[in-house]
DNA sequence: TGTTAGCACTCTAGCACGTCGAGTGCTAAC
DNA sequence: GTTAGCACTCGACGTGCTAGAGTGCTAACA
């Protein structure tokens, strides 16, 4: 699609200006506002041409337009301006790294609300995926007769713990043993790792302990199985009531209800990424419950292995470039605090 | 205050109505909709005395009553019904118990969600309170050369994990002799009782290591003061969509936003509490947000020690009786499932 | 003395109607 | 290609009216 530079003006216009007030703009009111030095039938004009292209609609005769979902779309893909983060949202990302990195679910908490109150959208952030993180060590706890408990700790300093029923616990000096040698064996291996010919060496090379080791393998390897070990962070659910979008309340009774359900936000968080920063307006998302919304998306990584993600959700009238700025910034932070985790 | 019986009956008419629809209600609806015998004017005059009397009130002349927030109150403390659990709010519970009792934090998850669920309303419900659970093992795991981390397991079968920072940590054997000396001491203890002289004892008793027990027995004491490590679950937040008297955004805003707010949540549930339920109607409540809502708080106990709360937030207009043996029937849950926990 | 029928009165919700203003598309002139 | 002008459209908003639900008061009744 080419656009004249002119139709480029004006669709841009259309758009910060709907972005911001989300009310239908008339011809008049662009040509006055934004000094276009052109008049208001000329606009029009091109406003007309700017509908038959689908980049803009009328919500009904005689008013204003509107982006439509396309009109986002190529503004999201061709013109969208790279907005640098304010020095006041900077602030807001240094603090976030200084405080509490020592503790990976602390800081995807505060990464979500820094998210929410910097962009005034809805937040979603997943913990770092436990399939793909690294096990740095194992411990077994004797709880009672019956129960242990498996902690591990992730190269990420995240402790994952599971508890686990026997027909008779061992005793604490055997555990220790048996935790020593699970250590040695699975550290700096990933869970996904942890497959059929590794169990069976460790069960032979350990074989008066295969008893023991046989369900605690199974619990390691269960998790790979259930997404159950992986937090999801919501923050900002509330932003949505700002937007005249949801005035609706059964639309937005629908998202926080989504919000409210791990399983919902998994699939959100779950969709397909092709770019780096991943922008679904409206209903090219194939949640029902998104529809109305956008989505702004991005996976960060530890060398190069995906292991997480971050999301907003906003109107489809969002600020995508300030969004898309600040989630970049989010995201080096991330990867950043990850890093230095994991190395030391 | 001393009530006919059949003002009574006409203001019992009046609440459980309003509770239902959300509308003022006439005489004559109340003669015809409740069949009391009497005339719509003769309810028309007793009405009159209850609106003297302060229990009901009309939102403009010429409207029907609506009960006043005394009268709810008079309705709470002295003609509240004692409903009985359907038997689908029992299997609810029921299935609530026999999932996850394992661990107390998808107990504590699952007691939010049914409560939101089986009542409509906004349920919060706070982990056990770490001060007053016994520790039951202490077990240090190595990260890095200079970080350790400290894994207490409670005798809920609670466990809490805290980074802890050294010049240098010792080897896993080491960490391990010490883990044993403090869980030998410390077991059986609740935090709240390692004081001044028991961690003296222990620095003298093993002088040799007091340079890594000092930091260790800090962290453990430092839990005390801050209350960060008392987990806190809400669900049900979008219920407070359906109610009209929150068809006010801005006043569904400020409940949404103290409902992300952990502080905000752990006020709220640190009110004052006189009864073994606590009901706080409308503006009773000392706390801002919550003077357009009423509150049912309990505190759930192991030995007869309080150590948690689990509280439900709805519009004035509740279904109070409804909600008070929900609450009740899952604070037997509850407490049933931790005395489990904590025994074996 | 308590209860009730009847009536005048009040207030809101909802609908019809007219007006205003923002916006459009089209045409003709520049 | 651009613009001024004009007729037209449609929603927002204010006004006035009506219906209906509800009240309080009074007088009559058991």
């Amino acid at each position: 699609m080419a656009l004249s530079d002119r139709q480029h003006k004006i669709l841009e216009a259309i758009i910060n200006d709907y972005i911001q007030t989300a009310e239908p703009i008339g011809s008049r009111t662009i040509a006055k506002k934004y000094a276009m030095g052109i008049s208001s039938a000329t606009i029009r004009n091109e406003m007309s041409d700017l509908e038959d292209m689908g980049l803009i609609t009328q919500p009904h005769t005689s008013s204003g337009r509107v982006p439509s979902q396309k009109g986002y779309r190529f503004y999201v893909d061709s013109m969208m301006p790279k907005k640098a983060l304010t020095s006041e949202e900077s602030l807001v990302l240094q603090q976030m790294i200084l405080s509490n990195i020592y503790q990976v679910e602390h800081m995807m908490k505060k990464t979500a609300t820094a998210l929410a109150r910097l962009t005034r959208y809805t937040a979603i952030v997943s913990e770092p995926y436990l399939k793909k993180t690294k096990i740095k060590h194992v411990q077994m706890i004797p709880v009672d007769d019956k129960t242990i408990f498996l902690v591990m700790v992730t190269d990420t300093k995240s402790v994952k713990n599971q508890p686990l029923s026997l027909s008779a616990a061992p005793e604490y000096e055997e555990l220790n043993r048996l935790s020593n040698i699970l250590t040695k064996h699975l550290s700096g291996k990933t869970i996904q790792e942890i497959d059929r010919p590794l169990i069976d060496q460790l069960l032979i090379s350990f074989a008066h302990y295969a008893h023991i080791l046989m369900p605690i393998l199974g619990v390691i390897v269960g998790l790979i199985q259930d997404e159950d070990d992986m937090r999801v962070f919501t923050s900002g659910a509330k932003n949505i009531l700002a937007f005249p979008e949801f005035s609706d309340i059964r639309k937005a009774e629908a998202i926080f209800q989504a919000l409210e359900e791990r399983d919902a936000l998994i699939s959100i968080l779950n969709q397909p990424q092709t770019d780096n920063i991943q922008i679904i307006i409206g209903n090219e998302n194939s949640l029902e419950i998104l529809k109305d919304c956008s989505l702004i998306k991005a996976n960060y990584s530890i060398d190069n292995q995906s292991t997480g993600s971050i999301a907003l959700i906003g109107p489809t009238r969002m600020d995508y470039g300030h969004a898309v700025s600040v989630l970049q910034g989010i995201l080096q932070n991330i990867q950043h605090v990850l890093k230095a985790l994991s190395e030391g």
